[in-house]
RNA sequence: CGAGGCGUAGCUCAGUUUGGUAGAGUGCUUGGUUUGGGACCAAGAUGCCGCAGGUUCGAGUCCUGUCGCCUCGACCA
């Protein structure tokens, strides 16, 4: 049964305004407290064991593809962030810096890392000198420090988690393939875990990663039609070990510049979720990440028998391996519905005495607000079927959000109809390659380019701005 | 970094116009009654009024500066 009464007045709803709708989220679900530094958040632990979660499966999803986890410095003298030119370029205006160590002032500057690259090309320069070294397939979870100007939790933190993996191959075939492939990890990783719907594609030059050959990224369309870069992966060619000077000896005994790719996702992904999933009733999360996946409601806790069945349901639960909390806090029923609600949890379990005397116990979904009666007898597979049932129609809608969300255009004057008629969404239209119309169709429509997707449709012939030949569909999008 | 708004109890905010004993709701603590959608009664604790200067007999209130947060732009994962 939906509910169609708005039982929690404690957020501010996302239709009046999103941004704030947001922000309450954050703090009321208890993700993140605010620090005395702007844009250095603290992750609380319900906030960070959803971090861990998706650490946890994308970490296994890169073993399984090959991948070692290392740990690199967090500081990059200046000299050696100075040597690839374009790189240096892109970061430059929002790194942060060391420049005195105690009270003694240093003579090279210190960079806190915005990214490592730089410092995998050094450690490869000492490590990389025979083909029979190559592939590396490196990967590091830390944190990196970007010194923005607007920040908001998760979407944008001058300090942020994230992973950032690092690989060095023999050929450029092999680099290209591992950008396609760990694009793919990322892509399989939101639909699947996170139940996000994402387009893979390619960034425009304009937009490519500093001292890139090419960018791919994942982009997903937030519910209120802004779209939100997911993740990346980047081919760098032979720029980097050219401008580090790392070589190698192949086969034939030349010496010859290996390839490289770098890609990374962070905890933006729980902003993603947030903005893809939440309703005015707060969070809603994926079951794979939840750090509790079921919880246990006890009703008339104080009567005979109450405590010690939901303690039973509980353990049962636990033992067929669902993240599962049991709430016997004095708090009223009610409260704790809306408690849990509020923190997304996917599936409530109300067990009371009128239950146990039938046998039955309630099982509610949050995703949907649907409530059903089981049996107690068929507990782990009711909850194992809800929990499916949620990331399969948490996709689902999401997919349909996106959908309704986005238009198809063939000039400038239906991208900006299409968008005050419908709101912000992801336009899709041709494009000529030029970066004159990418930055007209911005001014004019307010939309950017937001990837050159993997899978290409034939809208027309010719670029939505200039009228040439087209060379590609673009999707287009306001961006976080 | 530009434009606007806001900083008072854990939270949401009133009080600032016109300077004169620091307020409400909610939350918290204790006791009791309740319990199938944010329960009720009673008693209690809680404040460098963002920070620093200044004006004044006296500043939450006026002046200057500064820091932070939110919104909208520009830049960005």
């Amino acid at each position: 049964m939906a509910r169609d009464k708005k039982m929690v007045t404690a957020i501010t709803s996302m239709e009046e305004d999103f941004a704030q709708w947001y922000t309450d989220i954050c703090k009321k679900a208890e993700l993140v407290e605010y620090t005395s530094v702007k844009g250095c958040m603290v992750i609380r632990p319900y906030g960070y064991a959803i971090w861990e979660n998706i650490q946890r499966i994308l970490d296994g999803m890169f073993k399984a593809t090959g991948h070692e986890n290392v740990c690199m410095p967090m500081f990059i003298p200046e000299s050696l962030l100075q040597k690839e030119k374009d790189h240096v370029e892109g970061f430059a205006p929002e790194v942060a810096w060391v420049t005195h160590g105690g009270s003694e002032k240093l003579e090279d500057r210190l960079c806190v890392r915005p990214t490592s690259e730089t410092l995998f090309c050094e450690h490869y320069s000492n490590i990389v000198h025979s083909y029979r070294d190559l592939p590396k397939l490196y990967n590091q979870w830390v944190s990196v420090v970007r010194w923005e100007k607007t920040t908001r939790p998760f979407l944008r933190s001058r300090e942020f988690l994230w992973q950032e993996g690092h690989t060095i191959h023999a050929t450029a075939e092999e680099a290209i393939i591992e950008t396609e492939k760990m694009l793919n990890v990322y892509a399989d990783f939101c639909e699947n875990s996170l139940a996000m719907p994402v387009v893979k594609g390619k960034k425009t030059e304009s937009d490519k990663f500093a001292g890139a050959v090419s960018t791919y990224a994942i982009e997903a369309l937030m519910h209120d039609g802004k779209a939100l870069q997911a993740g990346t992966s980047h081919y760098f060619g032979d720029g980097f070990a050219k401008a580090f000077d790392i070589e190698y000896t192949d086969k034939e005994n030349k010496r010859v510049y290996p390839h490289q790719t770098s890609w990374g996702v962070t905890t933006r992904l729980i902003g993603a979720v947030i903005m893809t999933h939440g309703d005015d009733n707060g969070l809603v999360l994926p079951p794979a990440i939840a750090p509790v996946q079921a919880v246990i409601i006890p009703i008339a806790q104080h009567k005979e028998g109450v405590l010690d069945k939901a303690n039973e349901l509980k353990d049962r639960l636990a033992a067929a391996g669902v993240r599962v909390k049991l709430d016997d806090s004095e708090n009223s029923p009610g409260w704790k519905f809306a408690e849990y609600e509020m923190k997304g949890v996917p599936v409530r379990v109300e067990i009371g005495p009128r239950d146990i005397e039938e046998g039955n116990c309630i099982i509610a979904s949050r995703w949907n607000g649907e409530k059903v009666t089981v049996s107690i007898d068929e507990l782990e597979a009711a909850v194992a079927k809800k929990l499916d049932e949620a990331r399969e129609g948490m996709f689902n809608k999401a997919l349909e959000n996106r959908e309704k969300k986005t238009y198809s255009c063939t000039n400038m004057d239906e991208i900006i109809e299409a968008l005050e008629k419908n709101g912000d969404g992801f336009v899709k239209a041709l494009w000529c390659g030029e970066e004159a119309c990418e930055d007209e169709v911005k001014e004019k429509t307010g939309v950017g380019s937001r990837c050159i997707p993997l899978v290409q449709e034939k809208i027309a012939g010719t670029c939505v701005c200039c009228g040439k030949p087209a060379q590609h569909m673009v999707y287009w999008g306001k961006a976080y």
